[in-house]
DNA sequence: TGACTTCTGGATCGATTAGTATAAAATTAA
DNA sequence: TTAATTTTATACTAATCGATCCAGAAGTCA
């Protein structure tokens, strides 16, 4: 926060949400600088920079962003106040319930906006890939959680469980961007989840849970 | 072919199997006239264009090209000699088998390498669309049998069993390329099929299949 | 007021983008 | 041998890429 100086013309805060609704429509690579200035308020290439310091460094604030906002439908896999069980299904559901809402680009920015890129920009993919796997270990730790609790078995194969869920959680990326409508990747996912229930049936204590 | 003229230094098919490789791993925007000329063989700008027009042109070719090579695996989807269950296994495994596979790049190129794009390129992502609508649409017709067959009920929820094993299919490009190992998909397609197998069950002619 | 600080408009940077013009080279057909 | 055909190397577009420079504008503070 400066206190003197020229004060910016535009705001800082809606700049960054425009930059990441570019960046998540259209990637890190194929986004230009001309597009991000011009959707930030027509700023200058000289207040980009005085602001931002870089493409990559603005980027990196968007990854933040989306994080802190959007992304926290994935904080339901890490919610230890409800079962292991409900935690994944309410974070399957809540992903695929904002990844299909129309007031921003459809699908997961973290899975989308790099999946490709050129050599150079590689540690731009591994940046988000660790960000990928930081949700993928909430899910793991909530399967764990399950065969702790007793809700799963101990002989459960944790690291197919993970995938299954994790590999359809990626998916919704790519049925949101083809037009998939919500209701139906919401029906999917309580077809979905009827593999937990097989699973927690076979526990020793009762029959059905 | 021509018949006269000075002949091409270059092997044509070969040339368009480097491209795949470099469009597949990199995306279409990403992948630039000097990397795909490089791999090409170190053709020049005129030989480049001489030969293949434009490297949006060149693009459908490998698109083609890939359709009917690697993308063979989810003709199994539509193969109509095995019971349609098997069918969409087969097609689940042969998918993610050959997805992981390390002798080209991870994933599917119809899913990554355009998802996204710049505006202007638009039309490279409804291409893609288009062709993976139709492996869409084998997943349904594949259900559409098993209703038909009786494997399935007639209240079957069609659209939300497509949705499920094709949000799947689609994540199986994610997590190949976050590295995870065929194996663990392969377990985890074991537990989908599961999902079938409950839905069949509920069938009137007898308990279990 | 004037010193200091920060931001902005506009021109510009070198590198790279996809694509082209031209003429020589290499082949076949007559 | 000569004409016709096609591919080649080389040089070169115009446009765009991300990023920088500088002078002046617009504030705060003493």
């Amino acid at each position: 926060m400066p206190r003197t100086g020229r004060p910016r013309a535009f705001n800082r805060d809606e700049a960054v949400t425009a930059a990441m609704h570019l960046f998540w429509e259209h990637g890190y690579e194929s986004t230009s600088l001309a597009q991000l200035r011009a959707a930030m308020g027509d700023i200058s290439a000289a207040s980009f920079y005085a602001a931002f310091e870089s493409k990559e460094a603005l980027f990196r604030e968007v990854v933040d962003e989306y994080i802190s906002s959007y992304g926290q439908v994935s904080e339901s896999f890490r919610d230890t106040s409800i079962p292991p069980r409900a935690a994944i299904e309410q974070g399957l559901r809540r992903s695929a319930k904002m990844q299909t809402e129309r007031s921003h680009p459809l699908g997961c920015l973290l899975v989308l906006s790099a999946v490709t890129c050129s050599p150079e920009q590689n540690h731009i993919q591994e940046m988000l890939a660790k960000e990928r796997e930081r949700v993928r270990s909430w899910l793991k730790a909530c399967i764990d959680r399950a065969v702790a609790n007793g809700d799963l078995t101990d002989s459960t194969d944790i690291a197919m469980l993970v995938t299954l869920f994790e590999t359809f959680l990626r998916g919704i990326s790519s049925q949101a961007r083809d037009q998939v409508p919500y209701e139906e990747i919401d029906s999917a996912i309580t077809q979905l989840m009827k593999v937990w229930d097989i699973l927690s049936a076979k526990t020793g204590d009762q029959g059905k849970i």
